[in-house]
RNA sequence: GACCCUAUGGUCUAGCGGUUAGGACACCUCCCUUUCACGGAGGUAGCCCGGGUUCGAUUCCCGGUAGGGUCGCCA
């Protein structure tokens, strides 16, 4: 019989951090980034922190740690330790504060005279170099392998690297090992733009004589021509999704699946279902191209998929921000004409061009479809419906189909005939929700009067 | 220039020595249908190249090519 064994150590509780610049705007890249960190947290039982790297004085501003902050929140990616505001000086959760480094110089003060009292680093102009080692360094990776990290030639030339720029100011290198090591890191999940330069961290944190945590370097994501995201890329920085209309659950997935899969010819999956499969060593290690194509098909799932109240309260915030106001009408009114929109547009970016005709009153028709569907030979069948309509009592869907097709029947024409004229009239497009229902809610005066209007416009 | 990573349809991916190479997006056709969207049924399209190893390579090894990354007193 086999004996189950205890393991002699419980394994250490998991500590992961998304460490951004708060450069003005959120990578998407960066929001995977978080995303994977978060997800393993969550996986793990462990903790996710948020860290600001905010040396760079000169270019970081309140606004833009703020960017960085609302962007994982809209993500619904909660931390667990960093900063509450975007104030570097403000509160902030967690007992291995401050998470910002403009607030921890003390720190890296401390670190720099202990490598300088043990001849780990020297003065050098003025700056503070760290000595490198010559050897290569093998990089154990939970997503690559193991990685053997040489030095390059111009490395060779001067293998040591500075540490503490002439002006006093800390480099990366340095602040990002002290902080992960004094902010007891296990796992480095980032960008595999950082392995070449994982030897240096390495290097460093031996000289600091502690074991560097597991490193998981993930691939990046690239434009649909395999160039690198860049800030002027389009769909580059997450405010693209917050802005155009996407919801955060269409996001997160398809970010999901960019480098790692559920492997069961799934594509849709909730957060909480990744958070139970996700694991690091399933992360793919080749690069992805960003497409746009499929995230807005993941995006339109889930928008058909929102309960109402929440497809109402999206709909109406993108039409206010598109400057058509709903208030003008009753509530009942615009529900009644949101839901006609619903399973329609995939993002609400969409909407107001599309729902739009209910808002306002000035309808401009398509001209290209005004010159196939408003012709002399319909104008006489449009009248006519026109007519069939006025005498309606009942101004409901049901009713208002009958009595379209009557008409039809009784001019012996398909209802298409009567119900592309219409449809453009009234909405000034030749598609949008089902003309039925959308004539029920424009109500029949309004319905009456752009017929009437549109009938000038046949030739 | 040096070093590192990577390589399945246009895109995201499954596959971990023997498969009719599976799924999704996009695209095309048809069906449903008041348009569009949804849904349903089909379809086009793929293992970068060359050597090995093996009875047998998409899969393992080497080389090439291509793409990406890194070599900063940027982060």
């Amino acid at each position: 019989m086999i004996l189950k064994t205890q393991p002699l150590n419980p394994p250490m509780s998991v500590r992961v951090r998304f460490a951004p610049s708060p450069t003005g705007f959120l990578h998407i890249g960066g929001a995977r980034t978080a995303l994977f960190n978060w997800l393993y947290a969550r996986h793990t039982g462990g903790k996710f922190i948020l860290r600001i790297e905010d040396t760079d004085a000169a270019r970081n501003s309140q606004e833009a740690v703020e960017v960085i902050l609302s962007g994982l929140r809209w993500l619904g990616l909660d931390w667990d330790e960093g900063p509450i505001t975007g104030d570097a000086t403000g509160p902030g959760k967690g007992d291995h504060g401050p998470y910002f480094q403009s607030q921890r110089k003390a720190n890296y003060q401390q670190r720099v005279e202990a490598l300088l009292s043990h001849g780990l680093a020297y003065e050098h102009e003025g700056a503070i170099k760290f000595k490198m080692t010559r050897d290569p360094i093998t990089i154990p990776d939970l997503v690559v392998g193991d990685v053997v990290r040489p030095l390059t030639d111009r490395e060779v030339q001067d293998p040591d690297f500075v540490i503490v720029r002439s002006d006093g100011q800390p480099v990366f290198h340095l602040v990002n090992v002290i902080d992960d090591l004094e902010m007891g890191i296990t796992h480095v999940i980032r960008g595999e733009d950082h392995l070449s330069n994982t030897a240096k961290h390495i290097a460093l944190f031996r000289a600091f004589g502690v074991p560097a945590p597991k490193y998981a370097h993930i691939p990046l994501i690239l434009n649909q021509d395999g160039s690198k995201m860049s800030k002027r890329d389009r769909g580059a920085s997450l405010a693209t999704y917050t802005d155009e209309g996407f919801l955060p659950e269409a996001v997160n997935n398809y970010l999901c699946l960019l480098g790692w899969s559920p492997k069961d010819n799934i594509e849709k999956l909730s957060l909480p279902e990744v958070v139970k499969r996700f694991d690091l060593p399933q992360i793919l290690r080749h690069n992805a191209k960003f497409d746009f194509e499929k995230l807005t098909w993941l995006q339109g799932e889930y928008c058909r998929d929102l309960p109402a109240d929440r497809f109402y309260e999206l709909a109406v915030h993108a039409l206010a921000k598109a400057g058509q106001d709903t208030n003008a009408l009753p509530v009942a009114s615009v529900k009644a004409a949101l839901d006609t929109c619903r399973g329609k547009i995939k993002t609400f970016a969409d909407l107001p061009a599309y729902a739009g005709f209910y808002f306002r009153d000035e309808i401009i028709c398509d001209a290209e479809a005004a010159k196939k569907s408003f012709v002399s030979e319909n104008k006489p069948r449009v009248e006519k419906l026109r007519d069939a309509f006025s005498k309606l009592v009942t101004f409901d869907a049901a009713s208002i189909e009958a009595e379209l097709k009557t008409t039809a029947t009784e001019l012996g024409v398909k209802v298409g005939v009567l119900i592309h004229p219409t449809r453009l009239a009234v909405t000034g497009h030749p598609n949008g929700p089902s003309l039925y229902h959308l004539l029920e809610v424009i109500g029949k005066e309004k319905t009456l009067a752009r017929i009437e209007k549109a009938l000038c416009q046949f030739r």
